[in-house]
DNA sequence: TGAAATGTTGGGGCG
DNA sequence: ACGCCCCAACATTTC
């Protein structure tokens, strides 16, 4: 064991992989001692939400990406795999650290870890600190008037612009002082990434991964698309969203960087708009702080009662792409072609799922878990629940989009359906979002056979409308 | 961050 | 010239 004056400290990176405005790596650099940066993969025991497919091929890279910055910087990073309550104690006395610096975990399952890691840390006279890095504002400081916590997004929305951002970023460091790095597992040897088959190759085409790649892409949109985010936002076709969410999931970027250069580069609807959405991230993570229950159970507790419809087949058919309703088999193909869905189009693959297909919102958010490489658990669980109906400041029963009409409005062009159901691209405009009401000459000439190259929908827009209405009918206001 | 049904109004065709 | 009807356009209500 090395003499106590010399003892570095840990920097345990979870969900904060960067290392501009990271208050973890502040802190730990702070205590004036040499730094040993760490990160645990604990997907091993069963119990919580380990990053799924798509994630985990983010992860891959964005480890790389942090490895490289961090020996820009003079220091390793040392990778562990196995259960964190565990490895991050073996590291400590394998290290002689004095204390552990990590950002505050939001997951219910991840609190709980750090509770308990937290008690038997101090069992050995050491220090867990928790730094706030993934959201803007702490959570048990946004309160309603009377001391309760928000339900409903407008008001939070304003309590966090009244309350405003606590202190400047803090930029990354030139150099991170470290000691000579314990045994570290080697990152090809964790096989993230899909060898056979390779279904990352689209990935792996449209995204960067890593801090540098988080900047790149937030400059990107602060100069081509912040302006007139509020109009074009809704566009799926067209790139005018900040396509930052897997960035701010694994933390390559923290919300409050992004915060400050939208404000710096923007003003009026297009960066009121875009504030919103980052606040719509937030309410997310308030809403799984103060329900740890979030992801498993209705918030709304009569929805628990709920008859949802088993149906492998309807659900197989959304999760590829093959529902016969052109709009949502868009959404869900850009899914599973690039991790990633436009938002317009994941509130329509979601209200089809639930509303029309009468299929349990935890069944499509287990779906998203898996195939997006933004998966985080509170956007995703508060999200859903939105949709569904059974969440906070929720969607109201009837409220249900039409995938047609929505596709008209939003894809008038069909540049988007085109592009991820090609089997349809030549059909006119008039019929793209509704190929089963084109008349049979028109199909002809568009090579498109309905049943054969293009399923026939499973469930008709208006059919669904109608049955979704009448079996929602009754819950909506009767307390369980 | 909805859609559909229903109600209202006003212009224009037409007997 | 007038009343009637149709219907588009918009507003309101309902689910």
């Amino acid at each position: 064991m090395m003499p106590r004056d010399a003892a570095p400290v840990l920097l345990w990176l979870r969900a904060e992989l960067r290392l501009d405005d990271n208050p973890a790596l502040a802190g730990a650099l702070a205590s004036g001692r040499q730094v040993l940066p760490v990160f645990v993969l604990d997907d091993l025991a069963p119990g919580h939400w380990a990053p799924g497919g798509a994630a985990r091929w983010w992860l891959h890279h964005s480890l790389a990406a942090l490895d490289a910055d961090l020996a820009a910087r003079g220091a390793p990073l040392v990778l562990r795999r196995g259960e964190a309550r565990r490895e991050i104690p073996r590291l400590v006395a394998e290290t002689g650290a004095l204390e552990v610096h990590a950002g505050d975990p939001t997951e219910p399952w991840a609190r709980h870890q750090m509770e308990a890691l937290e008690r038997d840390l101090a069992g050995q006279g050491r220090r867990l600190v928790l730094h706030r890095a993934r959201a803007l504002f702490d959570p048990d400081a946004i309160r309603t008037g009377t001391g309760g916590w928000f339900s409903v997004f407008s008001p939070f929305a304003r309590a966090c612009h009244a309350r405003g951002l606590d202190g400047p970023p803090c930029p990354a460091p030139a150099h991170i002082p470290s000691p000579p790095p314990p045994p570290s597992d080697r990152l090809a040897d964790w096989s993230l990434t899909p060898r056979a088959p390779d279904w990352a190759s689209g990935l792996a085409a449209t995204w960067r991964p890593g801090e540098a790649g988080a900047r790149a892409a937030l400059r990107a949109f602060l100069d081509a698309s912040l302006a007139a985010y509020d109009r074009r936002r809704d566009v799926p076709g067209i790139v005018a969203t900040s396509r930052l969410s897997p960035h701010l999931a694994w933390g390559e970027i923290s919300p409050r960087r992004v915060w400050l250069a939208a404000s710096g580069a923007g003003q009026g609807r297009g960066l009121t708009s875009f504030l919103n959405e980052l606040l719509w991230r937030e309410f997310s993570q308030y809403l799984l702080h103060h329900h740890p229950h979030l992801p498993e159970a209705p918030l709304r507790a009569e929805f628990a009662r709920f008859p949802w419809r088993e149906d492998p087949a309807a659900l197989r058919a959304w999760q590829r792409g093959r529902t016969g309703i052109p709009l949502v088999d868009a959404g869900m193909r850009e899914l599973w072609q690039t991790g990633w869905m436009h938002n317009r189009v994941r509130m329509i693959t979601a209200s089809y799922l639930v509303k029309h297909l009468l299929i349990s919102w935890r069944e499509g958010a287990a779906w998203f878990w898996d195939t997006l490489v933004d998966a985080d658990l509170g956007s995703n669980s508060a999200s859903w629940q939105w949709v569904a109906g059974c969440g906070a400041d929720a969607a109201p029963y009837f409220r249900i989009f039409n995938p047609v009409l929505q596709g008209q409005k939003f894809d008038p062009d069909g540049a988007y359906v085109r592009r991820f159901v090609p089997e349809l691209a030549p059909l006119p405009d008039r019929f793209l979002h509704a190929p089963w009401e084109a008349p049979e000459p028109v199909l002809a000439a568009a090579r498109v056979r309905l049943g054969g190259t293009y399923p026939r929908p499973v469930v008709l827009p208006a059919a669904g409308r109608e049955r979704a209405l009448a079996a929602f009918h009754g819950l909506d206001g009767i307390p369980a």
